[in-house]
DNA sequence: TAGCGATGTGCAAACGATTGCGCCGGTTTG
DNA sequence: CAAACCGGCGCAATCGTTTGCACATCGCTA
């Protein structure tokens, strides 16, 4: 119980040697004689010796902690990402600090504030959705805690982030779509702000200019992801007088009401009406109506990309190299997976 | 750039006086005049003063971090209890480092000493499926790192922990299949060690007698939760003579796959065969298939009455009270609940 | 024999905040 | 008028570790 946990000096004093001579011995410093070296760790391992890392945290000014803010760890999406960051956190004796948005910017300033205040080295960011103020990014700048973002990236300047490239999924989806028959695509869009709607749109565009389709900008809606929200999107998109055959909605979730919407006007899915989506979530395997094909964005090695990224500043930063103004923008494509025959499809 | 975060002794050179008499102004401490309490906190808000938490960690031996490690964030049912971790962590100012052990001991070993080292405060754990050696738990405890444990508890003696007790809500299960018409029922239970696995075989048999229906053995199965075997383990309860025509399933994940393979036997759901299970998972309401009835284990809640129970283990700590040998174990009830009519509904 | 380079150690400062104790000057009290 | 008291503040130690520098000892060379 009582059991003081053994310091170095406590080490020192037994050997009746200093303290910085016990340090350096357990560090292998060179200048120590090999006998001192084999006493020391020996009694350090006889004592069950830990460094007291609160103490070298504070004395380096460094706490080998990466703070990771996301908007919702229920999401599959982000559940995935997580584990690229934390296996390759602590690959490298970091430890990950965790703090869920849930979508709200005033919590997600708050837990940004406690991570500042804890000294984290850096930050992984994929911002809420709601966020439109980054002021409380800016102000990590000033404190000189560098923060990649991941997925969900703000439109700001001079940003670390890496993203899936949805450009080209998009194109893909499309195109798998058309080769269906399908000439009224609709799109069913995040947030305006969000660059990952952009994307969405930009390969939208691209992929019917390559197809020579008039490119119909009332095909396209953006909302934000709530279910009723969805829900009036998929009304809008579906009484259109130039009413889509196909829809490319924002994300599996999304897509799941979307479905849900259309089913209860009485449409039949994947024949009066098709969707495709992101994602590719495992769970719409097991789905009524999964989406036909889904775009994957590899959220796992989003995580651990962003990560090392995220190390490689740091360690930039230790060597001393702190001003270089270049900025790490990590682009991974994306890539549509087409669905096998699904459960719905065995019902009928 | 090169802005050196103001520190306490800065504030007190500027002001020409000491660094305690800033410390205590800060702290509103009674003993300092209003006057430099005044100047003081002026001074500290314009140049944005912030403590350096490091040094208080190490000068206080705290760091107000609980560390939580559980098998997989992917599960629904562990994002939720981190939700309500972090939630009752932050509103305590504490914060949380995170590790998934993905089930693997040799993981949960590791993580369990990378936080010791960190000097968390304390730990939330929910045990690996296959760690069968606690040792690395006992040596928490000499080290008087308080540990509550929660959903999946060891087999140890003098633990704290948070558990949500499955024998009422299966009763309740039960029940509602009886009720149902339902005489022959099978489970399609855990692995064999898991408390939880007993529970529910527990709640089974109190319900069959209570029903006054005869316990039939071999209508309960074990198995771990892989596809392969839940697939085996529904054929052989499909096979049995006396072929059980409801299933209550371990979780619903595991309802998914059992749910599957009942399809691909050319069995109607919900007809031929009825599925109840646990977790009452959200992601059911868009399945298929989803149970008829699933238990809920109220995971936030678990997540929220486990970080309460430590933080109050930490207080007690700080307040000196170390040697109370009591030990908290907090059940909760489960509940089922009966779905809404799913989409499946509608299709037929 | 003086000087020199290794080699092995210790001293002390530093990191930033907290806190017990003591000091100083002024007011109250007996 | 001296004693006691108190509000307001500073001194210095402390937490555990790291690290630049100085120092001591020894053997070797010039």
């Amino acid at each position: 119980m009582e059991n003081k946990l053994p310091t170095i000096t406590e080490i020192a004093r037994r050997l009746n040697i200093s303290a910085s001579t016990v340090s350096r011995a357990l560090h292998n410093h060179s200048s120590i004689g090999l006998r001192t070296k084999m006493r020391v760790q020996e009694l350090a391992k006889e004592l069950n010796y830990e460094p007291n890392q609160t103490a070298i945290f504070f004395q380096q000014r460094k706490t080998f902690t990466i703070g990771v803010v996301l908007p919702e760890l229920s999401e599959a999406f982000f559940s995935a990402a997580i584990s690229g960051i934390e296996d390759c956190a602590y690959k490298n004796k970091y430890t990950v600090l965790m703090g869920q948005s849930h979508d709200s910017e005033e919590k997600e300033k708050q837990i940004i504030e406690t991570m500042k205040s804890h000294r984290v080295d850096g930050l992984l960011v994929s911002i809420a959705n709601k966020t439109n103020n980054y002021d409380h990014f800016e102000s990590l700048k000033r404190y000189n805690i560098p923060v990649v973002f991941f997925d969900r990236i703000p439109d700001m300047p001079d940003i670390h982030y890496v993203a899936c490239n949805l450009i080209s999924g998009t194109i893909q989806a499309i195109n798998f779509l058309i080769k269906k028959g399908h000439r009224v695509i609709g799109m069913l869009n995040g947030p305006e702000k969000l660059a990952a709607s952009k994307e969405r749109e930009e390969g939208y565009i691209q992929a019917m200019k390559k197809n020579r389709l008039k490119f119909d900008p009332t095909l396209v809606v953006n909302c934000d992801l709530s279910t009723d929200k969805v829900y009036a999107a998929t009304e809008h998109l579906l009484k259109l007088k130039r009413k889509p055959t196909a829809i490319v909605v924002f994300n599996d979730y999304v897509a799941l009401d979307a479905v849900q919407y259309a089913r209860r006007q009485k449409l039949r899915i994947n024949k009066d009406i098709c969707f495709v989506s992101y994602a590719n979530l495992p769970i719409s395997h097991y789905t009524a109506f999964p989406p036909m094909a889904s775009v994957e964005q590899f959220p796992y090695l989003q995580g651990q990309k962003a990560t090392e990224t995220l190390l490689e500043l740091l360690s930039n930063k230790d060597s001393g190299q702190e001003g270089t103004n270049t900025y790490y923008k990590i682009i991974l494509e994306s890539q549509l997976v087409i669905k096998e025959n699904n459960i719905a499809d065995q019902v009928l």
